[in-house]
Formats: C-alpha cells, sequence, structure tokens
RNA sequence: GGCGACGUACCCAAGUGGUUAAGGGAAGGCUCUGCAAAAGCCUCAUUCGUCGGUUCGACUCCGACCGUCGCCUCCA
C-alpha cells in the first residue's frame, strides 16, 4: 500500500509524492488568537496531529509549520476590548491554545511562527507582488487585483464571473476595483491602537489576512511545498488567495496537495454561541470526560465526514478507550509484572502451548491491517477497526490461555504502537503528555491536589478487606470496598487476585 | 441561485461489482463471584434513503428524486 491523499484541488484521491525524497513539507493553518478554541477547531488539529504522526511512521522526515495568526480585525477588536496592547493580548490566547493542544496529547509542531515575527518578509512579499503587477494602491492600502491572476478560483471552484466586476463594494470601509480583490496591506485607521501599526516601506498599517501565510509558508518551507491544510472554511477565500499571493509572487506551483477537514457538529448543528452548543476543551474537562475519551471521538471519524459531537457520542468513546485500557492491563499481568501470585497460578493452570511465530504473524497482520486503512487517506475509523478486531482475537486467546508472555509483551507493543503513538488515545512508550484520567483541573494549571490517594494506602486496604473475606467477614470487606469506592477507586476481583484502579 | 459533502442496524461508523456487509457504544444472555463491581465471551442489518437504468449479478457504477448539513461575508 502507498501512501494516498485527497487532494481539494484535483477533488480526488491522488499517489502522494514529496517534492523531495523522504521529506514532507507540512503547512497546517493555525489559529487567529483572539479566543479559546473549541472543539471544532481542536477536531482539525487533532486530525492534523494523526497526519504528522503517520508521516513519521512511515518514516517521512516531516516538518509542520504551523501560523500563530496574531494581527487581524479580531485580534485588533479583542486587544482594544481588553486594554491591552496587542502582543500581550495574543500571549495570553497562544498559552490556552498550547494547553489545549498539550492536554489533547497534540505532538507539537516544527514550528509555530507568529504573523507580527514576520512583518518584514510579508511586505517583501506585497513589494514583489506589486513588481509583477498585481496590486494596486487605494486610500493608501494595497489590494491584489483578481484579474491579473488567470488561476484564480481554481481550488474552490467558485466561479467569480459571476459576481459582477467593478461593482462598487457594499463595504463602506475600504474601496476597492473589484469585489473579488482583497487587502495584502491595510493602511492605518483612526482609533487603531498603535501595537497593531507598523511603519513600513508600505507606510503606516498593517498586513492583510492572508498574507502570512503565503509568507511564512513560504519561508519556511520553499516556493513549492507538498501539503497544506485546514478546514473546508478555508477553502474559500482564504487559501484561494494564498495560492494567487503566492503564486502571483513566484509564478511557481505553491502547494501539491491541499487537504481539508470538515466540520464537527454539534447536536447536527453548526456549533454556535447563540445555540448555546458551543464547546471549549475545559467545557468538556469539567464535565469529567477524559482528554483520551474526547481525543478518541475526535480521531473516531475520518477527517474527510462532518463528524457530529454529541454526549452520548463521548460517552461511547470513553467505554471504548476503556476496553483498550482493560486489554492492556491484563497483558500485562499475563506478561508476570504484577507479581509470583499470579505466576505460580498461570504455571498451574496453563503450561500454555505459545502462540508464538503464529501469534507475531497475527500482529504483523493486525499493524499492516491498520496501516492499510491509514494510508487510504488517513482512514482512522478504518484503522480503529482493525485495531479493535486484533483486541478482540486477543481476549479470546487471552482467556483460553493461548498467550505466552512473549505474545503478551507482543501484543502490547502493538498496542502502544497504534493506539499510543499513531492515534494517541493511549499512553505510548513516547511520553505523550496525555492525562490518564479526568481531572477538574484545566489543563493549563494543573494543581496535582487530590489527584493521588496515596498507593501503599490504597494497598493496605485491599489487604484487609482480603484478611476480612478470608474470615467470611463480609460485611467488613464490603465496607472497605465501598470505602475505597468513595476515594474514586474501584476494585476488581480476578481469578489472580484483586486489581483496583482509579474511577474513570 | 452557484459550489460541495453526506444518507449503512437503537447511536457512531468501515467497506466491497458477485463467498458470512468491519469495528465501537448501547441492549440482552453467559462466565467469573460470598454478593457486587469490573472484565471477558456470545447474540444483535437476508440488508445498505427512494425510484429507475447499466450488468449474468449492485449496497457498491449511472441518472432522477427525497432528506440532512455546509461553503459562497469572519470562521477550523
Amino acid at each position: 500500500m502507498t501512501l494516498r491523499l485527497y487532494n481539494t484541488m484535483s477533488r480526488s484521491l491522488e499517489e502522494f509524492r514529496p517534492v523531495r525524497p523522504g521529506k514532507i513539507g507540512l503547512y497546517t493553518c493555525g489559529p487567529t488568537v483572539y479566543n479559546r478554541v473549541h472543539i471544532g477547531n481542536l477536531r482539525t488539529f487533532v486530525w492534523e496531529d494523526v497526519m504528522c504522526r503517520v508521516f513519521r511512521a512511515l518514516s517521512y522526515e516531516t516538518t509542520q509549520v504551523m501560523n500563530l495568526t496574531d494581527i487581524d480585525d479580531k485580534t485588533i477588536r479583542g486587544a482594544m476590548a481588553a486594554g491591552l496592547p496587542l502582543r500581550e493580548f495574543t500571549d495570553r490566547h497562544i498559552a490556552t491554545f498550547f494547553a489545549d493542544l498539550n492536554a489533547l496529547g497534540v505532538v507539537p509542531a516544527t514550528l509555530y511562527p507568529r504573523a507580527t515575527d514576520h512583518i518584514p518578509e510579508m511586505v517583501a512579499l506585497v513589494k514583489k507582488l506589486a513588481a509583477r503587477g498585481h496590486t494596486y494602491e487605494s486610500d493608501g492600502s494595497v489590494w491584489f487585483r483578481i484579474a491579473t491572476f488567470p488561476g484564480y478560483g481554481k481550488l474552490s471552484k467558485i466561479d467569480l464571473s459571476a459576481v459582477k466586476r467593478g461593482a462598487r463594494v457594499a463595504d463602506d470601509e475600504y474601496d476597492k476595483e473589484d469585489v473579488r480583490d482583497f487587502a495584502v496591506w491595510k493602511v492605518a485607521k483612526e482609533g487603531e491602537p498603535e501595537s497593531a501599526t507598523w511603519t513600513t516601506e508600505l507606510g503606516r498599517g498593517r498586513p492583510g489576512w492572508h498574507l502570512e501565510c503565503s509568507a511564512m509558508s513560504m519561508k519556511y518551507l520553499g516556493e513549492t511545498f507538498d501539503i497544506h491544510t485546514g478546514a473546508v472554511d478555508n477553502i474559500f477565500p482564504h487559501h484561494e488567495n494564498e495560492i494567487a499571493q503566492s503564486e502571483g509572487a513566484t509564478g511557481k506551483p505553491f502547494v501539491n496537495f491541499w487537504l481539508h477537514a470538515e466540520h464537527l457538529l454539534v447536536d447536527g448543528e453548526k456549533m454556535a454561541k447563540s445555540k448555546g452548543n458551543f464547546y471549549t476543551l475545559p467545557d468538556l474537562l469539567e464535565k469529567a470526560f477524559s482528554p483520551r475519551a474526547i481525543r478518541y471521538l475526535l480521531v473516531s471519524v475520518p477527517y474527510r465526514m462532518k463528524l457530529n459531537f454529541t454526549f452520548d457520542g463521548l460517552k461511547a468513546a470513553a467505554s471504548a478507550v476503556e476496553r483498550l485500557e482493560s486489554l492492556d492491563l491484563r497483558l500485562r499481568e499475563r506478561e508476570g509484572r504484577k507479581g509470583k501470585e499470579e505466576e505460580e497460578i498461570s504455571l498451574k493452570v496453563n503450561a500454555p502451548e505459545a502462540a508464538g511465530g503464529d501469534f507475531a504473524e497475527r500482529v504483523s497482520a493486525a499493524h499492516r491491517a491498520v496501516f492499510d486503512s491509514l494510508e487510504d487517506d488517513l482512514n482512522t475509523a478504518g484503522a480503529l477497526g482493525a485495531l479493535f478486531s486484533f483486541v478482540k482475537a486477543t481476549n479470546v486467546d487471552l482467556e483460553a490461555g493461548h498467550l505466552s508472555p512473549a505474545d503478551a509483551t507482543a501484543a502490547r507493543g502493538l498496542l502502544h504502537e497504534i493506539a499510543g503513538n499513531i492515534l494517541g488515545i493511549m499512553p505510548s512508550d513516547a511520553a505523550s503528555g496525555l492525562a490518564s484520567s479526568p481531572s477538574k483541573k484545566s489543563p493549563s494549571e494543573s494543581s496535582s491536589e487530590s489527584r493521588d490517594v496515596d498507593e501503599t494506602w490504597i494497598d493496605a486496604r485491599i489487604a484487609a478487606r482480603k484478611a476480612a473475606k478470608k474470615t467470611r467477614d463480609f460485611k467488613a470487606a464490603d465496607a472497605i470496598r465501598d470505602e475505597l469506592l468513595g476515594r474514586g477507586i474501584v476494585l476488581e476481583d480476578t481469578p489472580h487476585g484483586v486489581r483496583w484502579k482509579r474511577k474513570p
């Protein structure tokens, strides 16, 4: 199987070919940092994270650049409302953005360039466009003249000739020749804060939206690079304008593969603050859902499908994650790390015919099945299906005593490789920063109080309960069980002894 | 109006021109257990929105229709 990706430009599945063998240059459209990102945003960022992990697992040396758009109308408005300098205002939102990514176990991008750190690059780009005759000035602002770029509309397939050319814009803020034209440089306006104004060769003002992505992507990835992603709403006008700016300036193809994630809906509707169905990550964590369950839900629907977010779905996701963790726990016990008591029993009971080579083959078959799905346009749902098929088969073997400790180790290896390293819904060997259990604390401030009920105390209580059971004092035993439950500790009696876990 | 996505069991969802239509959740049953809980197993769509067409054969290809959602203005 080879990697195939759905290219918005061609509207078809294409075999991926990198510009430079073995390497991938990836630009993932990042947030405008004026508020807390919502779970719809996070769906896109988590998808992009999985994409990077898959690329790296396929041995592509992947450079991921994600912009932070920290200058535009919204950030200016926000800064003014907050009474803060622009930079200070956007710093705060960048901090919560990273906190959210970290809480969901997103592996950081290679680079997070900020628009305001690239004013000179943007000015240079505008000058390049001007030199090639793509711009005009009006009232001190600089506009991109769409009419000079024949390919305009090729990504979105929107036929803008339907829009009346030369029509005076209903927009009373700016003057432009053609409704389709867009600003690459906006002249400073009355009342705009000093902190959001730059004095450059283009005058006093600020860059237009779109420009930062062209300037920064080409700076860090080259004038032609492999993959550019975002959500579907970016297709027009954002990405369309990026193409115009970039190709207008260089005369070269800008991007080879355009990938776009579908939106997340809540209860079948577009998420909107006015509808009361608007959620951020802290909103969900407060409801005691684990980051892993949230991530599972986001990953369980392939990126080109709309994802209908519901709390029922989130509960289902939490259960699915527990199934994976249960298997991991059982495998760990089979590996014999949980004490000699179990060891003796297994020796007595099983004398297992180790599945050995057969089992190794099953593991690699499962691995192949998972990657067949992932390489098919990042089909995460198919990958999960393959993973869970393996989970079921492994449970059956485990139950039948057919797994040797070495088999268990191999199975755990696969589990952690796929669910951990690739999908990020279990802890991986590489530390991912993904919290294992829900907590009331927001990811930004991780006060670790109440989290740790002392383990030696738990063990002591379990021992006491065992003693009580031995004397058939079930009342006392049950009392201890309830006591532990009250502290969030769930006991499980298994044939091999008691084990416990924290209540999810 | 223009562009686009989607419609598979109670919910989520993969997938294929032709042997038994993945998987997860829920539900029911069973095993285990002092009782529980947890866990594991088993069961759970003769059928893939509707109607036509192509075909020896379609859920999968084509067309129409119905329905849901989105973009076309800021938006992940």
